[in-house]
DNA sequence: ACTAATCCTTCCATCTACTGGAAAGTCAAG
DNA sequence: CTTGACTTTCCAGTAGATGGAAGGATTAGT
């Protein structure tokens, strides 16, 4: 299967899957004669897997991780546990972050009159 | 004041005092006659007030737009209003969609294991 | 006056995770 | 046999810095 087809199969940008290609992510197990990449149903199932640990925001390197993990059937399910873990903690302490600019913003956003004058409780936050 | 000195008194990396220079955000307003970045308090100021804002997630455009209000005596608190306005769409949108991971992700991790066998629930829905 | 330490300069490379585009080769259909 | 869709590689660019090398400037101490 060339590279346009695996594509559409896994749910990613033909542009990606060659960068996952090069970045030795997934690579396709074969190539054409013409040197077209040729994909099968693994690799495809690979890209798929990789595309949907990225929706979940797992990195590059953490999606090498798992996939390695995923395709190791000798695996301990406290090695994924781990990873993943540590997923939950970055996502927890962005939520903290973001719950904090939050607060203060809305805060200057309903002190600021959003009239005419120059006076700005949000500038004057910054300044 | 050298960058140096500069870059103490707003709180930001010397390298990103010359890169706010070399972007146009922050130029210094003067060199010495070796060529080096000479800031005032003025412009001190100003980086502290980039930093600021950058701590509030504002992007580098969104920076300078508000630079531009912040010099400005002139402006309308309703310009500045604007743009906080936006940011926090940008936040609250990132939070939903943190939210959604995190319920999931948790949802996954509480229900593996973690053990040595390679039954995992996290890996089931990724592949 | 000399020297060492610290500061400053520019330029180039690197990071993440792609994305866009150009020039050129390949393949299937009509 | 040509047209169009597909593919290849390579280069450049995105945001927002950051790291480092090579070399000039300045300052403190002797």
């Amino acid at each position: 299967m060339n590279i346009g087809t695996a594509s559409r199969a896994s749910g990613l940008p033909t542009k990606t899957v060659r960068y996952y290609a090069d970045i030795g992510l997934v690579e396709p197990p074969a190539r054409t004669v013409a040197g077209y990449r040729s994909y099968d149903d693994s690799a495809v199932r690979k890209l798929a897997f990789v595309r949907r640990a990225r929706e979940f925001g797992f990195s590059i390197d953490e999606c090498r991780g798992l996939l390695a993990l995923y395709e190791d059937s000798n695996r301990s399910s406290a090695d994924v546990k781990r990873i993943a873990e540590a997923r939950l903690e970055d996502i927890e302490r962005k939520q903290r972050e973001l719950q904090c600019l939050h607060d203060e913003l809305s805060h200057l956003v309903s002190a600021c009159a959003g009239d005419s004058r120059p006076d700005c409780p949000i500038i004057d936050r910054l300044g």
